[in-house]
Formats: C-alpha cells, structure tokens, sequence
DNA sequence: CCAAGTTCTGAATCCAGTTTCACTTCTTCC
DNA sequence: GGAAGAAGTGAAACTGGATTCAGAACTTGG
C-alpha cells in the first residue's frame, strides 16, 4: 500500500477532465463536431489519445457532453431572458426570439453545429432532448399567452414546433458556415427583426412590442 | 471488331441502371440513405457490388442521383398542386402545404431521409438545392400575396424560409421514423391543418379558405 | 530510494464500410 | 466455332478514423 489517491491527485484529474472537454468545445466551436476528432481532442490539450480514453468511454461520450454543456448553457440564457421580461406572454415571445437568435448569429459556427450539424446518435440524443426542452419553453409562452387572449387559439404544442423550425429555418442561411465570411450588424438586426415579427403574426397577436 | 455495343445492349445497359436506382430508392424508403450500401443494393438488384462501379461513379454518384429523383418527384408535385389552385396566392399556398405536409406524412421515412437524415456531403448538396427550390416557390407565392395585398408586407425571403422550417418542423414529430408504429389518418389530418392555419395566420392573411 | 499503484503514451489494431481488379462469363460478328 | 471486346463477379485491398494495450513515466507512503 504505497499510493493512494489523493487530494491533489483527484483535483489534477478533475482539471484534466475539464481541460479535454474545454477542448473539445473549442474545436466545436471553430470546426463543428466532425472536426473534433479524438486526434486533434488530444492534441488541443496537451495529452495523448489514449489518455482521452481514461476520463471519458469514448468519443461519443466526450461529444454528448459538450453538446450537453453548450446547449444547456444557451438554453439557461434563452430561458432567463424569456424569465426576466415579465409576466406577459408577449414580452416573453419577445426576449426568447432576441435572444435565441441575436445569439446564433454570434457564435455561428456553434449555433450551427448545435441546431444543424450531422452528428452520431448518442449526440443527435442530446440535440432531441434540448430541441423538446425549447418546445417546451414555447409551449408555455404560448399557452400562456392564449389565455391571455393575446394569442389565437391554436394547437399549443403545434404552434411551439413550428415556432422553433421558422426561427432555425431563417436562421440557416445566415448561419451555415463558410457561406459569408461575416455578415454586418445590421443584416444581422434585420434577421432578428424579420424573424419577430412573423413570429408574432403566426402566433395571431396584433401588438407587436 | 468482332463486338460493338448494339440496341439491345444500350437498352440493357440502361435497364440495369435504373434497376441500381430502383433498388437503392425502395432502400432509402425502407431503410434510409444510411441502409442503402453498396452491398445491399447489388443484392436488392441481384447484381455483384462491383457491377455497381461501371454504372455509377461510387455510392455517393449513386445515391445523389437517388435523392435528385425522389425530391424532384416530389417537388414536381407540389409545384404542380400549387400551380394548378389557381391564381391567389392564398389557394396556391394552401395547395403547396396541404400537399407537402400531406405527403409526407404518407411515405414518412422517405420524408425524413429526404429532409433531415444525416447524410454525406455530396447528397447534402442536393437537398440545398431542393430546399431553395422549395423557398424559391414559396417566395414566390409570398411575393404574389403581398402584392395581392392578401398577406402582411414582409420580408419575402425570410418568410419563405421561416415557413418551410415551421412545416418542416411541425411534421418532424410525426415523421421521425420508429417514433410511433403507426399514426392515424385523423391524427395526419389535424397536423396538416394545424400547419396550415398557422402559415397563414404567420403570413398575415385573414381569409383562411 | 523503493515498491506498489496509477496515469500516460502512441503505435498497432480494429472496424464497417467503399472501392478495386484479375478473372470469368457473356455478346457480337465473321 | 472462335476471336475480340464488354460486362459481371466477389474476394481482397483500402480508408479514415476510433479504440486498445503493453510498456514507460509518474505519485505516493514508507
């Protein structure tokens, strides 16, 4: 018995841990998650392949959680945003689509890989789960928003997909990469914008915000 | 020269050729582009793999050429559906997405291969291309109601994008295949409908035929 | 410093397909 | 029938990456 574990030990392990994933994400974020090979994973941190393999079961492993760690952050900001502007459902709409959008089109190569990109299952799994958890957040606002009367009635649930697939769908253009080298500020404005208000008309609301 | 290709060769030549494409299309309908390998369609056409190489130039020329078929098929149909309701961009619009959702909803899997399996570059391609098709007939359409004064003014290109994502996306839950055994003929109709409703209202119109 | 245990390394291996190609079989024409 | 060329065959080679694993390099406690 001359080596145990230690404090020190388990802490370097953690970072090491983290420093794979920070990696990961980093080649995500610039190359979408084909480009993070296992390869260029380890190289990115300093370690060898096979070390990638004594903190994680394998790629697919590593890549679901990044996905799972990117997403869940974007979702956290959509969610609070939606959350800090009010009560009423159209405010709320309102932040979500800004918000959601204004910030694809920042980082776009990653907003690209989370909402588009072909990924492997075990990844795809985790892209289902965050697509339902936006739904979800949708379906809120709007029935929210049909009680309120401000909305139409119309299939909640429906209306939340639909939702979800015109804002990604109008995104895409702007966000498949490589396709522009940069898109001004104002291009990117009147995406939101355009965005927003179909948005707004598909739900059925006359005040816009 | 005691061998030159004559009539019946040709014919055959190109009857094997279709019979490749045949095989690999009721594949992708059954399986996905993903089940469609090589090997599988020589066995589905009762050929050897290499057989397949004289014909086409890989996998990747083979099924391209699959998808440029199948979606051709279908967007010949729904442009057809469009253009034979009439002159108003409402009726038109109403025709393209009764007919899109519609049918999709009849052949699922072959939907979902067309519209959102992961594929390999090259056939990716051709879905762009048959995606701006698809956004270039709704634009149109789009552009004839604004003009009617029947749909809100707006950003036409956008909003062609933002409606095929919404109808793509509405259906996905009803597409993505091995979710439910079988979903009623009821249940397609409420989809469709809902769909519908919604792309008008998002477009601005009042009159919803 | 040593022994015991852990972590790291990266070349070798595996894997699931596609692609090739030497050989066989079939067609055509004399 | 036989020569010349075309088409078909399928086992073997190739591909590009993930995964493994035997040994090297560390850590720890004594």
């Amino acid at each position: 018995m001359a080596y145990r574990a230690t404090e020190a030990t388990r802490r370097n392990a953690e970072l090491k841990r983290r420093a794979f994933l920070r990696a990961a994400r980093s080649l995500v974020a610039a190359h979408g998650f084909g480009g993070a090979t296992v390869q260029a994973i380890a190289a990115e941190s300093g370690a060898s392949v096979g070390s990638v393999y004594s903190y994680f079961d394998g790629r697919e492993d590593l890549l679901a959680e990044v996905f799972r760690s990117a997403a869940g952050h974007e979702l956290g900001v959509v969610r609070d945003a939606a959350a800090g502007a009010g009560e009423g459902a159209v405010a709320r709409l309102d932040a979500l689509v800004r918000t959601f959008a204004g910030r694809a089109l920042q980082g776009r190569q990653m907003a690209w890989s989370l909402l588009f990109e072909p990924v492997t299952p075990a990844v795809e799994a985790e892209r289902l789960v965050y697509r339902s958890s936006y739904t979800g957040l949708l379906a809120e606002i709007v029935g929210d928003g049909v009680a309120e009367g401000v909305f139409a009635a119309q299939d909640v649930a429906l209306a939340a997909s639909a939702v979800l697939g015109a804002i990604s769908e109008a995104l895409i253009g702007g966000l498949r990469p490589g396709d522009r080298p940069a898109a001004s500020a104002e291009a990117d404005a009147a995406i939101v914008e355009g965005i927003r208000l179909f948005c707004f008309r598909a739900l059925g609301t006359e005040e816009t915000l």
